[in-house]
DNA sequence: CACTCCGAGAGTTTAAGGGA
DNA sequence: TCCCTTAAACTCTCGGAGTG
């Protein structure tokens, strides 16, 4: 789908686009080298040419930032697929919905091949420097809670560059309600072992681990592992939406 | 419950293309 | 070469939905 995007171009939008689409230019090379509108002036050419060697470069490179910074929010989800191995599902587990009221408990970042679990007062301290490895980062709401929540507690929290926030994706393709509603309507997600648990469950649980029950932490452990692996089948589900919404259909193979 | 700013839509600016 | 029309990009405003 990277590929496949002129949105970061300078001068294109989503109509442009879409007519490029249209026109059967589905990537940075047909664009490159083929005969198209775009560009009629030599000056605007040649700096659509430079843009599209950069992205090449980019891509090569392995620079997710690159297309982060220059691809709206909403639009992240397009580098996904280029940066599999390279992206980080997230959701952290607090004590209130504030960092003014409350703290971070649990953490998990899913991803490169792993899942790995951060707790407070054990070593979540090292969650900036291990996620900071990652370019691209998967939450649900993480633009309003996960991510803020984390820049509270870390002075020095950086955001990876790339964000994809599946709340405003899964409301694009006409999902709402919150992530397990989301995960019953499309079948999808694993939580064996946590049914019934819900986030509210999170900040009780902490409460009996601090109380001295070791089964709670593994219990809470559990839950917020399933909530962070299982946004990986849903971004999966939610881009091959996306893509077959906007991309108008292959051509016939020859 | 408090919090957040994305998303949608309207309004404004900018750039392309055609006619003279 | 310039100007006018038009279409798309860009900017602003406001309400809303989900987080533990």
């Amino acid at each position: 789908m990277l590929r496949s995007t002129f949105l970061h171009l300078p001068g294109v939008g989503p109509a442009t686009e879409a007519a490029l689409w249209r026109d059967g230019i589905r990537d940075w090379r047909e664009l490159a080298e083929g005969a198209h509108p775009l560009g009629t002036s030599p000056a605007h050419r040649e700096r659509l040419r430079a843009e599209l060697a950069a992205s090449e470069a980019a891509l090569a490179g392995g620079d997710a930032g690159w297309f982060g910074r220059r691809l709206p929010a909403g639009e992240h989800w397009r580098v996904y697929s280029a940066f599999r191995e390279r992206t980080a599902f997230l959701d952290i587990e607090t004590t209130a919905l504030s960092p003014y009221e409350g703290m971070v408990t649990v953490v998990a970042v899913h991803g490169g091949g792993a899942t790995r679990s951060f707790v407070a007062g054990e070593d979540l301290e090292e969650l900036p420097a291990y996620l900071g490895r990652f370019p691209v980062l998967v939450t649900f709401n993480g633009r309003y809670f996960d991510v803020p929540f984390l820049e509270a507690t870390f002075p020095a929290f950086v955001a990876p560059p790339v964000h994809i926030d599946l709340r405003f994706l899964c409301y694009r393709i006409g999902l709402s309600g919150g992530l397990k509603r989301i995960e019953t309507t499309l079948g999808i997600g694993d939580r064996t072992g946590v049914e019934g648990i819900r986030g509210l469950d999170a900040v009780r649980l902490w409460r009996e681990y601090r109380a001295g029950s070791a089964a709670a932490l593994e219990r809470l452990v559990r839950y917020n592992r399933a909530d962070t692996v299982n946004l990986e089948p849903l971004l999966e589900r939610v881009a091959g939406d996306l893509v077959r919404r906007l991309l108008p259909p292959p051509l016939p193979s020859r």
